[in-house]
RNA sequence: GGGUGCUUAGCUCAGUGGUAGAGCGUCUCGUUUACACCGAGAAUGUCGGGGGUUCGAAACCCUCAGCGCCCACCA
């Protein structure tokens, strides 16, 4: 084992062999045997990507720092190196990679462009998650090896069959959202609405005696429309309900319909009833045995309508038959522009369009309900809580889902056609009878991604690992995916496994934004590259820096400068190290007798047993970011700038074979409590401390209940103050730090025994002197002999200043004392914090009183 | 339209009833033998506005204003 650091720390040094040497270790596979309850965490994948996103990072980050933990409390840990879970990110990221080699998936047929996405991602080593990008060729990126995505597992097929055989899967012709450019359905979620300027226009439909007008934003759907609509209680119309109305442009006859759909108060209170192209329109019409009209294309242009308008693309009709209505004098009012909401496709921007067609859906109802209420019950829990109305409003909420996809990439689905009109679901390891035709569709990519939780653990076999490791325990993941991916989890996870929920915690964290908090986007060019940052800072530096953001479920900023604290905070720790062992810090033997031991060594414990467990406690609640905010303060303030300094005058006397120990006692727990958060330089300092074998099993640290110690706090809170208080008076003075001052202290018996120890942090010469000038903290006094005359001005300044300070907190000490409603109302341990503080400020001030009194007249 | 969250130091954010905090930035000083990716010291806030509850409010309630996010089949 090195037991030397390097005088400097660089990380890429370090991270790239402790890599090679926990793969090779089996650190990163399943962990099999263990008589400890299982404890397992599922990990989504180690993103294929192609790029990674810094949201990936986060993700990855929390999740390592869980199982990390979890893996040194004993608990059996499971690391999924799977590949499942192609998603939209990357298909996006793998046709946009594709285009630029000029290759688009319509040049190229389905399997075509399959092949060359293997080929991209071997060619570019494929992955890029701050682990997985250094495994390089230690990955089999073989299409084989990639089979969950690529080809039909037998995880979607088992599942599909089985929701199919229950019914929970049907094919329908529904309309839905269509995106004309990409010529796919699209789910809700898929949906982005945004408000956009449109027009809204009011257009009398028939002739003579039977008149109505109608309000529209789509005025070209017109042409398809299959009846009028009003609301059977709306006086204005009853006479109508029933006739038949001219359809202008279209010259037919269509019947005006009353549905307690319409609302009365909206447009003219009577509604165009356009069934193929609008989802309500569509409802009303299966109600009322209205026809459907096809009047638009897959590409939105308009076809079918037989008029002149077909041909012409969907926002040129718009406007073209509004002229023509406007023509006849059919235009009764119009408001331009008209702002409401309208869809777009999350993938292309482009505005959808709602289509009649034939689409594959799951019936979520049961399914739906089933994954709500494991969370009502308890028995899956959300953190933080606040986000669980969420995830109800949407779930209990849930339309039923479109699965089928006009894409190349996916899951084809497992449906054939016969010659006559047969249709088969064909399972796993079943083959299509001869002339059989398989669906050209392929599945919503999260209908395989919601297989994860057992379809990696052998599932639909009865694995070892299935048993063993289903359900898992926590998921972390982004609250942004909670529709998306997470309650897709749920609903499959507990249908496929009897009702077992696949997971008893779903922890969710923010999202990652820019410096300024504004949401990352790659049109704004303000996202970053965690690549780019590991390599310059170190990924413990990116790391850390994620893990310290992270407050459940709230959004983080991330800048270059945090990223480079962090780093900084790192050296910080590995020149604490190396000081620490070049003057001996040691492991061996028993930790002296607490009993025994010095105040400054007493206090450093007294400080990392609470560091511990409050750390340990914060882990176990997600609160990442609090968590390494302790540690942060622990190991810079009380470890480095403190508690070292004040050991300082120990090492160069000799007399330390107590500290060297307890020294080497704090960093080791350190180092474990941080490795976490902290891997590779916490494996490497802590190796080179204690020798061991590796930080990744090592044992996480058990907070010392018996060290906690406030007499000692409370005498190196002295100490600290008197430390302070001489620098502040040194430095008002203009005395460079580095040149000795002859001293004496007068310190009360307590703390007589730490007075070479403060002497030689404030660089005081001890002796017999002739004080010119002295500085006064409680009951302590420290005397100075300058060989120059004190800068009287600076240290009136400083005195006055501590007098007004002094006598604002007795003013606001005393108003308390004296309402009479806080002595009758206040808790006592409140009232006697008040009165310690009143007599502690009055003391002060006396004090002050005295040495500016003596400045004056010396 | 319905939810939901936010508004605290120049910036990004902690802080769920008892004298306002952190990181970064700013200013001054300093090459003290772990560290200049450092050390010491300093400055900085009517805690969005207005009401209320309370002995006491950044925190709890009401209200107003601004910003954000999620959801949404009002043509």
């Amino acid at each position: 084992m090195d037991r030397e650091l390097a005088s400097s720390f660089v990380p890429a040094d370090i991270e790239a062999p402790l890599y090679e040497k926990w793969i090779a270790a089996g650190y990163f596979t399943a962990q099999a045997s263990s008589s400890k309850p299982p404890y397992t965490i599922v990990i989504p994948p180690p993103n294929v990507t192609g790029s990674l996103h810094i949201g990936h990072a986060l993700d990855h980050t929390l999740q390592d720092t869980l199982i990390r933990m979890k893996r040194m409390k004993g608990f059996e840990a499971l690391w999924l190196p799977g590949m499942d879970h192609a998603g939209i990110a990357t298909q996006n990221v793998v046709e946009k990679q594709l285009a630029t080699q000029g290759i688009t998936r319509h040049d190229v047929g389905r399997e075509a462009f399959v092949e060359k996405v293997w080929q991209w991602k071997r060619e570019s080593g494929g992955v890029i998650l701050d682990q997985m990008r250094r495994l390089g060729d230690s990955v089999d990126w073989s299409r084989e090896a990639f089979t969950m995505d690529a080809g039909l597992s037998t995880a979607v097929l088992t599942i599909f069959k089985k929701l199919y055989d229950q019914g929970l899967i049907y094919r329908a012709e529904r309309i839905i959202n269509w995106c004309p450019r990409c010529l796919t359905a699209l789910s809700d979620i898929e949906v982005e609405h945004s408000d956009d300027a449109g027009e809204f226009v009011q257009v009398r439909y028939g002739e003579g005696d039977i008149q109505i007008t109608v309000a529209t934003t789509r005025a070209e759907t017109m042409l398809g429309d299959g009846a009028v609509a009003v609301h059977p209680d709306d006086a204005r119309y009853q006479h109508l309900i029933g006739k038949e109305v001219l359809l202008p442009l279209a010259n037919r006859y269509i019947p005006i319909i009353a549905d307690e759909l319409v609302e009365m108060e909206f447009g003219t209170g009577a509604v165009k009833v356009t069934a193929a192209h609008d989802p309500n329109d569509f409802e009303m019409a299966m109600r009322h045995n209205i026809a459907l009209v096809v009047i638009m294309n897959e590409h939105g242009v308009m076809a079918g309508s037989g008029t002149r308008f077909d041909g012409m693309d969907r926002f040129d009709a718009r406007t073209a038959v509004v002229e023509a209505l406007r023509a006849e004098g059919r235009i009764m009012d119009e408001k331009r522009p008209y702002i409401h909401a309208v869809g777009h496709c999350s993938r292309c921007e482009t505005t959808l369009e709602p289509r009649l067609s034939k689409q594959w859906f799951v019936k979520t109802a049961p399914l739906a309900k089933a994954a709500g209420d494991a969370v009502r019950d308890g028995r899956v829990k959300i953190e933080p809580t606040e986000l669980a109305p969420r995830y109800f409003d949407w779930i209990d909420n849930m339309h039923d889902w479109c699965i089928s996809r006009q894409l190349w990439w996916g899951h084809r689905i497992p449906v054939w056609y016969g010659p006559n009109d047969e249709v088969i679901v064909v399972g796993p390891g079943e083959v299509a009878p001869a002339g059989y035709v398989q669906d050209p569709d392929v599945l919503d990519t999260w209908f395989s991604s919601a297989l994860w939780p057992f379809s990696t653990l052998g599932w639909p076999a009865q694995s070892e690992d299935l048993k063993r490791f289903y359900p898992t325990s926590v998921l972390v993941t982004g609250y942004d995916i909670l529709f998306f991916w997470v309650a897709r989890m749920m609903m499959f996870g507990l249908f496929a496994m009897d009702g077992v929920a696949p997971f008893h915690t779903i922890a969710l964290h923010g999202l990652v934004r820019d410096q300024f908090g504004k949401k990352m986007s790659k049109s704004k060019g303000n996202t970053v590259d965690p690549i780019e940052f590991m390599d310059k800072y170190g990924a413990d530096a990116l790391r850390f820096t994620l893990a310290r953001g992270a407050n459940p479920g709230k959004d983080q900023a991330l800048a270059e400068d945090w990223i480079g604290g962090s780093r900084n905070f790192a050296t910080k720790l590995w020149n604490a190290t190396r000081f620490a062992m070049m003057n001996g810090a040691n492991i061996e033997g028993d930790l002296p007798d607490f009993a025994t031991l010095n105040a400054i060594d007493k206090w450093i414990l007294s400080r990392l047993a609470q560091t511990v467990a409050e750390v340990d406690s914060l882990l176990e609640d997600y609160e990442f970011a609090r968590a390494c905010e302790l540690m942060y303060h622990f190991a810079w303030d009380d470890l480095c700038d403190w508690y070292l300094e004040l050991s300082k005058e120990r090492f160069s006397s000799g007399d330390c074979a107590d500290t060297k120990r307890v020294l080497g006692f704090v960093l080791d727990q350190l180092f474990r409590l941080m490795h976490p958060v902290m891997p590779f330089i916490t494996e490497t300092m802590w190796t080179a401390l204690t020798g061991g074998e590796s930080l990744v099993t090592a044992q996480w640290p058990v907070a010392h209940a018996d060290h906690v110690d406030k007499i000692s706090e409370n005498l190196i809170g002295e100490l600290q103050e008197i430390i302070s208080e001489v620098r502040r008076f040194r430095n008002d003075q203009g005395i460079k730090s580095s040149q000795k001052i002859p001293a004496r202290f007068l310190a009360p018996a307590h703390i007589v025994d730490y007075v070479p120890a403060m002497a030689f942090v404030l660089r005081l010469e001890l002796g017999e002197i002739t004080p010119s000038a002295n500085c006064e903290i409680g009951k302590s006094k420290v005397e100075f002999d300058l060989t120059s005359a004190i800068d009287l001005v600076a240290e009136r300044a400083r005195l006055e200043k501590d007098l007004a300070n002094a006598h604002k907190d007795m003013q606001t000490a005393q108003i308390k004392l004296d309402n009479q409603g806080f002595m009758a109302k206040a808790p006592e341990t409140v009232v006697v914090e008040i009165r310690e503080r009143l007599a502690k400020t009055s003391s002060d001030i006396e004090q002050i009183t005295a040495q500016l009194s003596k400045l004056l007249t010396p």
